[in-house]
DNA sequence: TCTATATTTTGAACGAGTTCAATAATTGAA
DNA sequence: TTCAATTATTGAACTCGTTCAAAATATAGA
């Protein structure tokens, strides 16, 4: 009797899934999530229909491969996209225009990780405890942006503040999802105005006068994401 | 030949048409929305399957249906709610209950309202142009809110406040669905935080100093609402 | 009343995601 | 090399939303 190890891919297994997972982005990328089926991906990877339920839980959980494995490939491109840039502003654009970039090949389906995201029980929803670990990955990047720019931010809302700027990132991103204006410019203007905006709230936000505002802010912050 | 008019619909067919429309509720209520079949639907309304599809285009279709009953009936209700209320915070503060309290035993499939939310092009979504009514009416509400309150509103965000409000209020109501606290006790702090937020930042921005941050907020409102 | 037209109702069929029992291929220890 | 346990693959079958042609029923003018 052999021991019984679980999660013991063999190198044919691993093609396997490859193959799958590459013919399903190719397919989302080329007709968009819903109107590509479970057949057509399993026809152009070579297996059966039932081959592709070996590996993915479910067609939705295929982008959410692709969502994990963007956010992890790109964590050394932030890091060094941040480099030599002081300030915040500049610091969060790159940051956002780094992460639509990447997305952008992939528009056509990606508002698929948007279907069930205010249901934080569900699994594939960006705010569910399985995508924990991705989730984290992101905000560290709003810390960095943070940590490493030009603005003084007050000590009570330091903590809170990259989920807040992962949060709105995430807003930027549901946009440009479906903004439908040529070459996405009102994403692009959405962009320079919150942004600035942003920025503005910060610089205000150290403002003695705005401790009780800050506060409530912070309460509010709680509340919402306990 | 006769002459063919449109929409003529038989009392008989517009007792069918409730039959249907109130089993589904019934279902939807009991179940939730994704666990009831458009076969249960039917069954339980002593039609044909077909039948279902003969008076809504889709089974998402029986819930905007009730949304925009909800929202119709609900006209009067709100009027009456804000009578003698002279503060804005409580005037608002009664929209949002009347709200959540109407939808309270319809909270199980309410959630199916915010399904194609983001799409602005989705029929269903309670930003497209086909709810455009509905949206209205509700905007509608806290227009006449404001008006009535005691809070003095500078005139340049005066125009676009009340569809703000609208979608602070569609915000709570999203939150609420999902809140899985007992009682929705989170929902009732995070409407009390919000509140106060709201009326502090309303009074704040009347401030002769904050016109500048008045207008990059309404910029942004301009560029994301177009 | 009779009949042509319009309205309402039916249920079979389709497409798509998902499940699962059966089969094939691989592996590792004797 | 052998063979039992494990892993990988298959495809039929199920569910459910949706469509639609055909049948049943109602309506209105003659």
């Amino acid at each position: 009797m052999t021991t019984s190890m679980k999660n013991r891919p063999t190198p044919r297994a691993e093609d396997t899934r490859q193959r799958i997972y590459e013919s399903a982005l190719d397919l989302f990328r080329e007709k968009g999530f819903e109107p590509t089926t479970m057949r057509d991906i399993a026809q152009k990877a070579g297996v059966a229909l039932g081959g592709a339920y070996y590996y993915f839980a479910s067609k939705e959980a295929i982008v959410l491969a692709f969502y994990q494995e963007m956010q992890e490939s790109s964590h050394q491109a932030v890091l060094e996209a941040l480099e030599g840039r002081k300030k915040l502003k500049d610091r969060l654009r790159c940051i956002l225009e780094l992460r639509l970039d990447t997305l952008a090949p992939n528009r056509k389906f990606c508002d698929a990780l948007f279907r069930h995201a205010p249901d934080t029980q569900d699994p594939l929803s960006p705010f569910s405890t399985e995508t924990h670990a991705i989730r984290e990955r992101a905000i560290e990047h709003m810390r960095i942006a943070v940590d490493g720019g030009d603005i003084k931010i007050p000590s009570d809302i330091k903590v809170r503040l990259p989920y807040l700027l992962w949060l709105y990132q995430m807003g930027i991103i549901l946009f440009w999802l479906y903004d439908r204006s040529p070459r996405q410019q009102r994403t692009a203007k959405l962009i320079d105005q919150s942004l600035g905006l942003v920025i503005s709230l910060l610089r205000i936000s150290s403002l003695p006068l705005m401790k009780p505002l800050r506060k409530a802010v912070l309460e509010l912050v709680e509340t919402v994401s306990v």
